[in-house]
RNA sequence: GCCCUUGUAGCUCAGUCGGUUAGAGCACCUCCUUGGUAAGGAGGAGGUCACCGGUUCGAUUCCGGUCAAGGGCUCCA
């Protein structure tokens, strides 16, 4: 047998039977039908691997592309990558799909799978190119074209689809295995909002029916543990139209789980050598001049208000407070560095579409800090501050991270130097930590450069949360100083740090994480006592005093209800413990105790359950 | 902000092709029941059908606008 392509190259080598859906020569990822040249490195691509994954669900989108021009010829067809988990293709149509669509459109796809039609690459020049896009009309592939570096592009055909791609796909539309149609949603020509709204499609495509369910299954997980959903259910919080959007309240079960949480955090920060701080939700406009903020923030800031022939405004940030606090005083290199913690509420103006329950709001407290140190001490600082994070993150459960190292910008202030330091200092605390980051060219903000830090949650979704700043700008634009040891002034750095983010959101991430079913330590309620009868509604009485006695939070339900309906409801409202007091537990001075998670535990005296709540609330403070 | 979708009781949802008193389940209240590990029974209360305007003899229903929510685009804690 005559080997005249990559495909027969590795059929001849191995078989995996279908499961080698391109392959890399010297490196490079081509298709497999690439006629073969000599001396190449071959290696097979799998559709198991993530670049396999990728190739097929760019494929997907392909067919999905010549499907919906079989059945809507007057479509323009814009562009269609493989996102993480599946893929999209933009259309320039009249009007947006509607579900019929979908299901019209997957049907199509099902049947063009079938047919086995074949994907064939070719190349020609640019020019050849736009003339066939020209004479299909196909504008938007035109337009891409022509901004292409290269001489020669690359087409994809199958039947009497094509489409401008690089590549590589899959052999044949056979290839195209379990997809689903997931949602429409309109999107701008190249995400810009001064050009035409097109109309997206999004699908996912896995190599087998079971991944596809999987993953569709992970979906609905997704839904049932949406914090909003979640935060009616349990009554933590609220949004209504007579307060404002992205404004939240906090009901009484929401307010506790966050007392917690703050409880928590304060005693961390002093344990840290932090101090802590209060300031104002307003100030003189003059000091968002100073600060810059007029200018660099503006987008983001509600409008002054007018007090006596005075300009107030809401603050969208704390740091220009801090660092009035450390001007009211002349600061030794002695006293440094000073680190200052806050929770902060801040406001700031977020466009009506971009809302989103407790993660993207318009009032928020930050768990903010300001570090305020001199250069020799930046790193120790950085480093203490990533020791600090993952310790506060570990207590709620997270300890899977992507971390990012954002580097200097087009635009920015200060001195290269201090960059280079500031950016090295970063890095070193990152590998001195073990942590594995990647970087962000040129994604810092203007005044210095950052590390953020997204979590992962149980279903693996990822959050920014902490964000980690070194700031040459405000220290300049306030003129801060300390007296060195050589007796002159000399200007510290400053680092802005929040590890949680946002109260608010972190909030809502932990309501997810956890699909509403706090740890013990954070749970509104800790314990609710269910008499069976009302004749034991005073020992349940008892049983709650001492509770309350040892600092547990703790309810009794003295309903006149049967003992299962008070289950059920301690059930749904995702109580930790219940404890089942009847005759024989009064009688005896003992609870019979339920768990939320592993149901009857059996009935121990009163004090020893008790001792395993107290010891079991415990528990997160000894994660450290 | 923009595109699409949605808005009926506290929640989940029926319904009205324009026509007297708009329904259900859960939740709530009252009474009966005192029951041993995920829903005992009966009765009751609860809605300006998001808001404003228009068409009409008559609008919750049709039309327009506003507000809000949801899915995206963009941005970010």
């Amino acid at each position: 047998m005559k080997v005249t392509t990559i495909k027969e190259c590795l059929d001849e080598k191995d078989s995996q039977g279908g499961e080698i859906v391109a392959a890399k020569v010297n490196g490079r990822p081509v298709d497999l039908n690439t006629p073969l040249t000599k001396d190449s490195k071959i290696e097979g691509i799998s559709i198991h691997s993530p670049e396999g994954l990728e190739i097929l669900r760019h494929s997907t989108s392909h067919l999905m592309a010549q499907a919906v021009k079989e059945l809507y010829p007057e479509v323009r067809i814009t562009i269609g990558p493989s996102i993480a988990e599946g893929f999209y293709y933009d259309f320039d149509y009249s009007r947006p799909f509607t579900p019929e669509d979908l299901a019209k459109i997957e049907e199509k796809m099902r049947a063009l799978a079938k047919e086995d039609i074949p994907i064939i690459r070719r190349e020609m020049s640019k020019g050849d190119a736009i003339k066939l896009f020209d004479k299909m009309g196909e504008t938007y592939k035109t337009e891409i074209i022509r901004e292409l570096p290269e001489e020669a592009v690359s087409l994809y055909q199958q039947g009497n689809f094509t489409d401008l791609c690089r590549g590589p796909h899959l052999p044949s539309t056979a290839g195209v295995r379990s997809f689903k149609l997931l949602s429409t949603a309109g999107a701008y020509w190249r995400g810009d909002e001064k050009n035409k709204m097109l109309q997206r499609i999004y699908g996912t495509a896995f190599p087998t029916e079971a991944e596809l369910d999987n993953y569709l299954n992970k979906l609905e997980e997704i839904k049932k543990r949406d914090h909003r959903k979640l935060g009616r259910e349990l009554d933590l919080f609220s949004i209504q139209d007579e307060i404002g959007a992205g404004l939240i309240l906090w009901h009484p079960k929401g307010a506790l789980i966050r007392k917690s949480i703050e409880d928590f955090w304060r005693e961390e920060h002093l344990r840290h050598d932090y101090d802590l701080l209060y300031t104002p939700h307003v100030a003189r406009l003059d000091l968002w001049k100073t600060s810059g903020h007029t200018e660099f923030y503006q987008a983001n800031m509600y409008s002054p208000i007018e007090v006596e022939g005075q300009d107030f405004q809401l603050k969208p940030m704390n740091c220009p407070f801090h660092i009035m606090i450390y001007k009211t005083k002349i600061h030794s290199y002695r006293d440094l560095p000073i680190r200052w913690a806050e929770l902060g509420t801040v406001y700031r103006y977020e466009r009506s579409g971009v809302l989103h329950g407790l993660l993207r709001v318009r009032g928020f407290t930050q768990d903010d800090a300001h570090i305020f140190c001199r250069p020799d001490q930046l790193e120790k600082e950085i480093t203490s501050i990533l020791d600090f994070t993952v310790d506060i993150l570990k207590t709620f459960g997270f300890d899977r991270y992507d971390i990012y190292l954002s580097t200097r910008p087009e635009k920015f202030v200060g001195s290269m130097e201090n960059w280079e330091k500031a950016t090295t200092a970063l890095c070193k605390a990152l590998e001195m930590k073990g942590l594995a980051y990647q970087i962000d060219p040129g994604e810092g903000v203007f005044y210095g450069p950052k590390i953020d830090i997204k979590i992962k949650d149980v279903l693996d979704r990822a959050w920014q949360c902490t964000t980690i700043q070194v700031d040459f700008n405000l220290p300049e634009r306030f003129s801060l100083s300390y007296v060195g040891e050589d007796g002159v002034p000399h200007q510290p750095i400053m680092i802005h740090r929040a590890l949680m983010g946002s109260l608010e959101r972190f909030f809502g991430i932990l309501v997810e994480h956890y699909a509403g079913a706090f740890p013990l330590w954070l749970s509104p309620v800790q314990v609710r006592v269910l008499p069976i009868t009302e004749k034991q509604n005073e020992y349940a009485g008892e049983v709650k005093t001492l509770l309350s006695r040892e600092g547990i939070r703790v309810k009794v339900d003295s309903r006149s209800e049967k003992i299962g309906y008070k289950i059920r409801e301690a059930q749904m409202e995702k109580v930790p413990y219940m404890f089942v007091v009847g005759g024989r537990e009064a009688e005896s001075r003992s609870v019979s105790v339920r768990m939320r998670k592993d149901g009857d535990i059996g009935t121990m005296p009163l004090a020893s359950a008790i001792e395993k709540v107290k010891k079991e609330i415990l528990i997160y403070q000894s994660t450290k």
